[in-house]
DNA sequence: CAGCTATTGTTTCAGTGTGAGACAATGTTA
DNA sequence: TAACATTGTCTCACACTGAAACAATAGCTG
């Protein structure tokens, strides 16, 4: 495996993926770790020099997930001068096995696009990139520190996904196609970090005429039987 | 007047800054003429090698408007492929009057961080820049056609606005310190592009006690006089 | 099968915010 | 002093939400 090449991408441009899912009633995302490091990183990459910023995006997380249709919203740039630290990416990419040339491309200053994406976690397969062990699911409250300012994109991604929750009702991506009211209150607790009230929730989510409601779930369990919903396809 | 140097900058990596301001009930927004071309662009420009990308687009603003503290919100990045459009830029270089070398750097595919910036159209003393003849004020309502993919930013810079313009409160940003509630007014309707219903408005403003009510303002109207208000600062 | 329990779906009631309009207050002019 | 235009406030009806009560029901127990 050699060193990715400049010609095929676009110098000083990155993009990095926060990719949430949803299991246990927990709120989760994706990160890699690095070879050798104990480094830990959000997915992503790189855009090639004739392919659009959003294909840069899909494309990496097709080699992630295995999933072409994906929940994608793109929230902020990070473009500070202390995201500059070539000591790092150089001990990264040696970690790798690599010998690094003198101003090699990937030592360079890079702005970082950023997007976030929703998935039903159920139906991924989990590949890792070239540079890292593992690539694994870790709840949103309990990540372990991240490299360079990947700490700061996560919260600034979480925070646009709490004010973008209601707003796009986009909820409903992190589950299966067809959900009990209960599963969906859960996502919408986890992301808001707050309990909300069971009635008041259904009210408002039958409400808005967004959900076809289906057939009952029966899980064995002696008690009344949810109903299962899914939302709208327009 | 030389050509930029790559030297001193990032290359492939621009910004756009879509600058509001408002005057005569109107919104309006700030466009450059390049020489020679009859082309409208927004105002942009490139970061320095050791900048923040952020300051970069400060040190932007402050050439052409004179303002130091301006309000200013990143709102997307654009990276698509067709905004790669090498005659036009080289147009618009040799109408500047420069030999441009084969592959220099700005004919290269750039991404554009787009900022918008609401500013108090009284204040500014307007400067164009180098490949310019002339910077001014245009109504939202009847914008010239813009140059690549200028007309998208504008249209998702307004967007943005609308959706934040509650949220983050930031229309008394377009006024002076002190204004009336019908100018307040006047900017909520149009950024918003409809009527606002007066008692409503007022109530709603006054309940959420940003505002400090200040003297009355005697126009010499045969009418009741307004009060002036200023947003509180905290 | 009747009764019990846990959970879900629905309804009610009070409090809050908003649209719509009425009403009161007030500079200036006729 | 009356008339007028505009501003500031209040009232009423309606919609939405928090909080709680109530009704329905799947499975278990005896």
């Amino acid at each position: 495996m050699s060193l990715p090449e400049l010609s095929h991408y676009i110098p000083h441009i990155a993009y990095d993926s926060v990719v949430f899912g949803f299991s246990k009633g927990k709120l989760k995302i994706l990160l890699m770790e690095y070879h050798a490091t104990g480094w830990f990183a959000l997915p992503g990459g790189f855009v090639l020099k004739t392919e659009n910023l959003e294909d840069a995006v899909k494309r990496g997380l097709f080699e992630r997930t295995g999933l072409q249709e994906i929940y994608l919203d793109q929230f902020y740039t990070f473009g500070d001068v202390f995201r500059f630290q070539p000591e790092k990416m150089k001990i990264i990419l040696e970690a790798n096995g690599h010998l690094v040339p003198e101003n090699y491309w990937m030592l360079d200053r890079f702005f970082s696009v950023a997007y976030y994406a929703l998935i039903d976690q159920e139906k991924v397969t989990l590949t890792p990139d070239a540079l890292s062990d593992s690539i694994a699911w870790y709840e949103i409250e309990k990540l372990p520190e991240l490299i360079f300012d990947h700490g700061k994109i996560v919260q600034k991604a979480l925070q646009t996904l709490r004010e973008n929750l209601d707003r796009k009702l986009i909820g409903g991506n992190l589950l299966p196609e067809r959900f009990t009211m209960n599963e969906l209150q859960a996502v919408y607790e986890a992301i808001l970090g707050q309990k909300l009230r069971r009635t008041s929730f259904q009210r408002k989510m039958l409400s808005l005429d967004i959900l076809d409601r289906h057939e009952k779930l029966f899980t064995g369990k002696s008690h009344k039987a949810p109903y299962l919903y899914s939302f709208k396809t327009n």
